[in-house]
DNA sequence: GACTTTAGTCGCAAAAAGTGACTAATTCGC
DNA sequence: GCGAATTAGTCACTTTTTGCGACTAAAGTC
C-alpha cells in the first residue's frame, strides 16, 4: 500500500436518510461527535479502499442497522461553509428507508422535515439537494414501491408518492400513468380498512416497456 | 488557519471540457503530469479555501485561457479505479466551451468523442456521466445558445442541439417548442448562405414563463 | 425556366394529461 | 333496515402536447 493512501481522508460521506413518519417526511440526524451542541447528518470518513457507495451504506447501517432500500449520490459539497467534522468536502448521498424496520441507534433521531433543528449551511444545502434528487428520481426508478409492504393498495401507493413529492396527485391520472407503465399487477386479495369500499391489493411486477421517444422540450425553469 | 486545513487535499477536481469541432463533439485532454504515457482529463488539487466551482473554473482557465460558458458538477468519483493524480476521489465537472474562442494551452488537445484515446476506468466513467449530465440539462438551461454567436439562424441552433444531444430533431417540432418557451426573438437581419433561401437571424431573449405543471409520469427507463 | 437546396409554416392525427363526475362497496348513526 | 358518509375504482370529456408529412418561399445552379 502506498504511503499517500494511509493518510487520513480529507472528505467525509454524509448521508441524508429519509423516511416517512406518519403523514410527513423525516430525516435522521445525530448529535455531532465534534460539535455536541448541534445536530448533524450522519457521516463517516471512508475507509481506505472503500467505494463511496459502500461508505454511504455503512453510515446507514451504523445508524439504523440496515441499508437503505435505495440510495444515490447527490454530489460533492465543499465551500467556505463549515462542516461538523471539519472536512474539506462532503460527498453527500440520499437514501430512503422504510420507517417500520429502521430503528435508530443511540444518538440518532428522526426529525420531521417541517421542523428541522439548526444545521450548518453546508448541511442545509445537502438536505435541500437531497430532496430534489430524490423527487427527481421518483418517476425514473421504482423506489416508492419499496417503502411499502409487498402488497399494497393503489391509494397507499398514491399517498406514498404524494408524501415524497410533497404535492397532491389526481387519482384518475395517477392510476392511468401506473397502468401505462406496466408496473403493478393485481392480486386476488382485498383489504377492508374501516369505512369505505374495500381496496384491491396490488404487487410490484414491472414488465418490459419500450423507451419513450421525446424531442427537446425546453422546459426551462424560472425559480 | 487551522492545522488540518493546510494538509494537502486528497481530492482533485477533474473537468470534462466539451466543445463542438466541425460536426462532432470533442473533449479536452492533457498528457498526465504523473503518468506521461496516457491522456487524462484536466484536473487540479483545489487550493485551500477554494470552492469546488472555483477550482473547476481555474482548471478551465489554465487549459484554455477562459472559463466555460456553462459548467456543472457531475458528482464525486472514487472507487478502486486508479486516478492519474493518485487522488482518492475526483470531484468531476462538465463544462461547455465555444470552439472559436478557446485555444488549448501546450499539452492540451481536443479529441473527438468518437475517437478518444484510452483513459483510466474512472475517467471513462466521468466522461460518460458528463455527457448524460450535459444532455439532461439541455432542455432545462439555455446553454446551447451560448455556444453560438449572439445572433444565429434557427437551423444553426437546431444543429447545435442535434450535436449536443447526438440525435436528429424534427424541424417543425423544434421551432414549435422554441416558440412555446419564449426564448428567442427575431432580428431584422437575414443571412444568405450560398444556395437556398436566406435565413432570418435570431437572438437569445428569454421572457418570463409560468412553470409547467405536471404530475407523476412514470417514465421508467429499462436500459 | 426547370431543378435543387435550404428556410419557414400549416395542419392534421395521435397520444398524453387534467379534471369532474359517476358507480361500487363498505361502515356508521339512527 | 335505511340513508348519510366514506373510500375505491372507473369513465368520459376536454385540452394540451407531440410526431410528422406536406406545403409554400426564396435563393442558387445549370
Amino acid at each position: 500500500m502506498r504511503e499517500r493512501s494511509s493518510r487520513p481522508s480529507s472528505h467525509t460521506v454524509d448521508v441524508v436518510l429519509v423516511t416517512t413518519m406518519g403523514n410527513e417526511l423525516a430525516i435522521l440526524l445525530t448529535r455531532g461527535v465534534t460539535e455536541r451542541e448541534r445536530w448533524a447528518l450522519p457521516w463517516r470518513t471512508p475507509l481506505v479502499g472503500d467505494t463511496l457507495e459502500a461508505a454511504a451504506g455503512r453510515v446507514a447501517e451504523d445508524a439504523l442497522g440496515e441499508p437503505p432500500i435505495w440510495a444515490e449520490q447527490i454530489g460533492a459539497f465543499g465551500d467556505a461553509k463549515r462542516h461538523p467534522g471539519d472536512s474539506e468536502i462532503s460527498v453527500a448521498f440520499v437514501g430512503l428507508v422504510p420507517h417500520e424496520t429502521a430503528s435508530p441507534g443511540s444518538g440518532y433521531t428522526w426529525f420531521p422535515m417541517r421542523d428541522l433543528p439548526p444545521l450548518s449551511p453546508r448541511q442545509r444545502a445537502i438536505v435541500e439537494a437531497a430532496m430534489r434528487t430524490m423527487q427527481g428520481r421518483l418517476d425514473q426508478a421504482p423506489i416508492a414501491f419499496r417503502l411499502l409492504p409487498s402488497t399494497f393498495t393503489l391509494s397507499e401507493l398514491q399517498h406514498m408518492y404524494e408524501l415524497l413529492l410533497g404535492k397532491r396527485l389526481h387519482k384518475a391520472s395517477f392510476r392511468r400513468a401506473l397502468q401505462a407503465a406496466w408496473l403493478v399487477e393485481p392480486t386476488d386479495e382485498w383489504r377492508s380498512e374501516g369505512r369505505g369500499r374495500p381496496a384491491q391489493l396490488f404487487r410490484y411486477a414491472p414488465k418490459k416497456k419500450r423507451r419513450p421517444h421525446r424531442a427537446v422540450r425546453f422546459d426551462f425553469l424560472y425559480p
